[in-house]
DNA sequence: ACTCTTCTGTGATAAATGTTACTGTAGGTT
DNA sequence: AACCTACAGTAACATTTATCACAGAAGAGT
């Protein structure tokens, strides 16, 4: 166990990667759970082992607009930035291939920055990177029409899962995109014409995308 | 000065300001400068002390989106994110009311987060506002229609200047929502029917915008 | 085979936004 | 006054996106 800690998080000093273990939980969900509601209170640090987690942005009107992917190897910034003052999330987290988490208490976050250099520049870099993930994210709905959002997308996941089928119904992907079913099977209709890729039910390959 | 550092940022310890004025660089730049532009690798941790910057996300075509504003007593939070690695800013940031800025070296960032406690804090809090000032920009773009948008610009600019006029052309508004001049011109005097704003030119009264 | 449900495709239409073109107006300059 | 320029208003039209309505196809269960 010691051992695959260090594997997937190979920046964690051993030192660290031991009071990890002492201090955090292994909680194991499937897929298909919400792991944090909007407005839910944070009382942990959620770093990943194993699997897949979405992160969503929710609208008052139930919309869910996904913002990015967590992987092994990575944690939830916003439960890192919600510290002390155990703030409420300003997001949505659902699993979306069976994840192992390590939990860890809030309080370990503050008095691990002083005492592991590791962990510090961890923190750090997780805050860099997923700020510039969503200033991508502003681009995208900012400045590009929903085709190009949608092949972005699509590229997005495949990146995510590896993979290049995305199994996804045309109406799961109109809602993280904040759109309508129709307006998205029209342009994947237009994608396929393109020779972008083959749309099958419940399955997208990708054909040309990069 | 020291006096006035201290009351411009008055949760940093004495010793903290102390350190400050002897590393940090005190600089005055004229509104309309540009501090930082996208692309460009960031050298200094920028603290405001006094004046107004205006934070864009720069898209391809030239667009500029308004993002934030910074105030005094506020800091870059991108400038803080990209230390070590001096990483290129993602963003642009123009003076937009005459601003003094303390520019601090960003080896002093990683020194002072272990030494000073209160810096320490000022770090994360500003990393944790930020973030949540983007997710709201990101669900004004997703969720939000123009009228709906250009509603909340105009008393975000009421707040950040304190006042109930908006000195800007219909054409910078537009830009800095990435619309063209006729769609703002059509919904302000929508507004205006509805009593919301007094249009002049070059001028925009809000009246009953809480 | 039949039924049911979910998913997909598509036309028709509406609404929002973007674009083009033109007009008038306020203010500054000569 | 005459002129120039930036700004603002607005009509007409194009494009994009959203909504409504409906039909057919695929798969699951009986």
């Amino acid at each position: 166990m010691q051992n695959s800690l260090q594997i997937i998080f190979p920046n964690f000093s051993s030192e660290l990667i031991a009071t990890i273990e002492e201090n955090g939980t292994l909680q194991n969900f499937e897929t298909g759970t919400i792991l944090m509601r909007t407005g839910q209170y944070i009382k942990n640090t959620v770093l990943i082992t194993k699997g897949k987690i979405k992160i969503y942005r929710e609208g008052e009107d139930g919309g869910e607009f996904l913002m990015y992917y967590l992987q092994p190897g990575q944690a939830c910034a916003i439960s890192m930035i919600c510290t002390a003052k155990s703030e409420k999330s300003q997001i949505m987290a659902k699993v979306v291939e069976d994840v192992s988490v390590m939990m860890i208490p809030l309080q370990m976050m503050d008095k691990w920055m002083m005492e592991h250099r590791s962990w510090y520049e961890f923190v750090i870099e997780t805050y860099r990177s997923r700020f510039e993930e969503v200033l991508e994210v502003v681009d995208n709905i900012a400045f590009r029409s929903m085709d190009e959002r949608l092949e972005f997308y699509l590229k997005r996941h495949s990146d995510a899962c590896g993979c290049s089928e995305v199994n996804l119904s045309h109406q799961e992907i109109a809602t993280e995109l904040n759109t309508s079913r129709e307006v998205v099977s029209r342009l994947l209709k237009k994608m396929e014409q393109r020779g972008l890729v083959k749309l099958n039910r419940n399955q997208i390959e990708l054909l040309n995308v990069k």
